[in-house]
DNA sequence: ATGTAACCGAGACGGTACGTCCTGTCTTTTA
DNA sequence: TAAAAGACAGGACGTACCGTCTCGGTTACAT
């Protein structure tokens, strides 16, 4: 006796009831962590029921991800770019003093942190994270640094890919894993290490 | 009533049924992955009783790394070193190919990876891992480019904590992530970029 | 943050669930006794929640009590009156025989006395018993024997709630106490002794 | 591998121990009642290891009883007898209302009414108690009807173990089900009906 | 005096059951 | 007919005690 998922007919949808939940979401996530935060508790805070939960999304990791998407709505354009005044040094610590700035408001930060978290424990919301917010803003940053390398800037030979990892990934490792703190001096040092390497010229 | 929490009485362990919840830790933590990872379902494995495990640890996540320290035991020394033939750069592709090997071992791996994870949600197990684990490690590394500092192979002035997030960091991030394959051809090109710098000389 | 205890609705309440729960309570009360009688173990047996029984009931007792309520539907009327030959004698050895005959059933007579143990042990529990049980079969009691006054065939002084003590305490006390046998020789002796008194005549 | 149960010697136990356990017992009983009367809270109190109770003690009901024996030591000997000035009914109206002054106090009461409770759970700690306690006062009951009836007092074929269940019965059923206040006129009632009988004379 | 055998306090251990919490499904009622 | 309300089966949580066991420390008797 299969009970087939009957897929919901969205244009009926709450769209009231969606927002108090992706609110309700945030604010619960802010307020206990993203372990004691429960569709339970959601559901209550919205004031709906669990089964308009379930019938929207498939995880509570999933309802964080919207909650979030539905903060950054109009200013995550597919078609941004990264600024470009001509000096990659200066633009990309214009980029990551921004990014600390973000990671160090806990209203936030702290979903975030939340979502990240998710993706690493639910493989099916990391494809979905990866898909609709990694990928696309990874592309933008790949766009500045391949100008930067055309504009001769960078070594021709440069991996970007590693050169991404090399960029970002000291700032969010510091972020994810709470360890020491995102200063825009840290950001700078990130930047200059990046470009200059570590051997002596 | 406040009935004060004992302290237990460590002589009297039983060393036999610790090592029988930490090995049914290691093995379920592969089997069914963190998330349902139970303190209920490594008591059953193990043939302990419930309490005996709340007796000793405070978390599920506690219970995990003990379990890893315990694989690791002899060879995680606090007077270990880096290797150190004089030539930085074949000295850190040596060891960061060997951890390639090590993360893309699954009988490791995955429980690392679960324990990472719960350093994420727990400060309490967080500040435990990084004071017992990735501190000492930690070290050794600055170490190890102190010397080279030293020896004139780094730049004098570069800033050598930013210096190990840049050469770590990307490797952690692709394993702790599931971005991208773990190569040695990755790991030898996070070295040479760290190295070197982005700039063309 | 006081989590109020929610009254559930209980005209949503699942009758199947409730008869399931109640004959296991049943079942299981006769077959391991009241002491080793366990709510996970009803719950079990009935295919239920725990949550559902703790929902409904607020202790063990209160689920084998209310089960002993189905038992006896339809005969428990409020209505129901003592046989009345006008022969009080015959007519109460005819009550106390049944009574004899019933308790020597382990069927009906285990869960019985698991339930007046608990009586004795939860005031709630008795006040609930004494009022749905206890009270109206002793106004029944009463009613009869006050009949048998009016007819002349008791004392015009006689104290009967003392009387029905006399009538049906002894039974009651071997029953629960399992002191000696219950036997219809016995409810005869009672019942003629309770008449005639200990003096010589 | 049987290990035999071993007999303790009791010519070594240590009677202060003894002593603070049984004191102990009667307090907490007393304190928190019987259901919540364990014997980690007996062996805690007293200061001494909950082997050291299992060792002389079958269950918490053993414990219980004899800490009611050594509460009544001295006055419950076997040769002891009921009071007899030649009137029967002055002599029990005598007994019941001294034993109503018992049963009035609570903290006699209470730790009884716990041990009354575990005899009718336990049928090896009621065998005992039988044994010990019960039997031997009903010897003593039964002689003092023996001596009436002898004198002419009783009817010569009444059933003596019926009567005492009769004069006895009411009372403890009253006390043990909290059933109606215990007083002196309920004893004179009961003494009065049971020797006269409920018909008109 | 010195084994040595027992009791004793202490408490770790494998277990059972507790009562609470949350999950994900299902049903009923409301708008 | 979507959504709220919430009952339901299931199952993990962390706690409290159970009764057994082992460990040293301390008597007390027998060499």
């Amino acid at each position: 006796m299969t009970t087939r998922r009957r897929t919901p007919d969205a244009t009926r949808r709450s769209q009231a009831t969606r927002r108090a939940i992706l609110t309700a979401a945030l604010e619960l996530a802010g307020e206990v962590g993203y372990e004691r935060l429960t569709i339970e508790g959601i559901a209550a805070r919205a004031g709906a029921g669990k089964q308009t939960i379930y019938r929207w999304w498939p995880s509570k990791g999933a309802v964080l991800f919207d909650a979030l998407l539905m903060l950054s709505e109009g200013q995550g354009d597919e078609s941004a770019e990264l600024p470009d005044t001509g000096d990659l040094e200066a633009d990309l610590k214009t980029v990551l003093r921004a990014t600390v700035d973000e990671l160090n408001d806990p209203r936030r930060s702290e979903p975030m942190r939340a979502l990240a978290v998710e993706t690493l424990l639910d493989p099916a919301l990391a494809a979905d994270f990866a898909e609709r917010l990694d990928e696309p803003v990874r592309q933008i940053k790949l766009r500045r640094l391949r100008r930067a390398q055309q504009a001769g800037q960078l070594a021709p030979d440069a991996d970007l890919d590693v050169a991404v990892d090399m960029i970002w990934g000291p700032l969010e490792r510091r972020w994810l894993h709470r360890r020491g703190p995102l200063t825009a001096g840290f950001a700078d040092a990130v930047v200059e290490t990046a470009l200059d390497g570590l051997r002596p010229r």
